[in-house]
DNA sequence: CTCTTGACTGAGG
DNA sequence: GCCTCAGCCAAGA
């Protein structure tokens, strides 16, 4: 597997799929973790062409752990109910204990 | 080619 | 802590 060959928006997506369950992390650390911090926007550009991939982009939220994204998912609370599901508690968008549930993948992958 | 848009972030007040 | 501004860079018109 040779990371050069891949598009950015492939990266993405082969970092968000290894967040573990109950766990979530930011756009901006994600970008980081693949090189390309200042391009923490485009990670979430890649999450609005993940829909219909094995990509939990409920599990990616912005650096106040705060559901940017949950209008590009159906309905109005659809990332919520995935993410309390989960184990994760919501409230107005916003995740709570955040720094609990924080999954930073720069830590967690920095061997792979 | 240029211009706009955006599921972002960090710095400054 | 909040709000505002500027930088960032890929994609589409």
């Amino acid at each position: 597997m040779k990371p050069e060959t891949l598009n950015f928006f492939d990266k993405v997506y082969g970092v968000v799929k290894q967040i573990p369950y109950g766990r979530v992390t930011s756009y901006g650390a994600i970008a980081k973790y693949l090189g390309a911090a200042r391009s923490a926007r485009m990670v979430g550009y890649a999450m609005n062409n993940a829909h219909g991939k094995d990509v939990p982009a409920h599990r990616v939220v912005n650096r106040k752990g705060l559901l940017t994204g949950k209008h590009h998912f159906e309905g109005t609370n659809l990332m919520q109910q995935l993410l309390e599901n989960e184990g994760v508690l919501v409230l107005e968008n916003q995740i709570q204990n955040f720094e609990t549930v924080f999954w930073d993948p720069s830590i967690a992958l920095q061997k792979f």
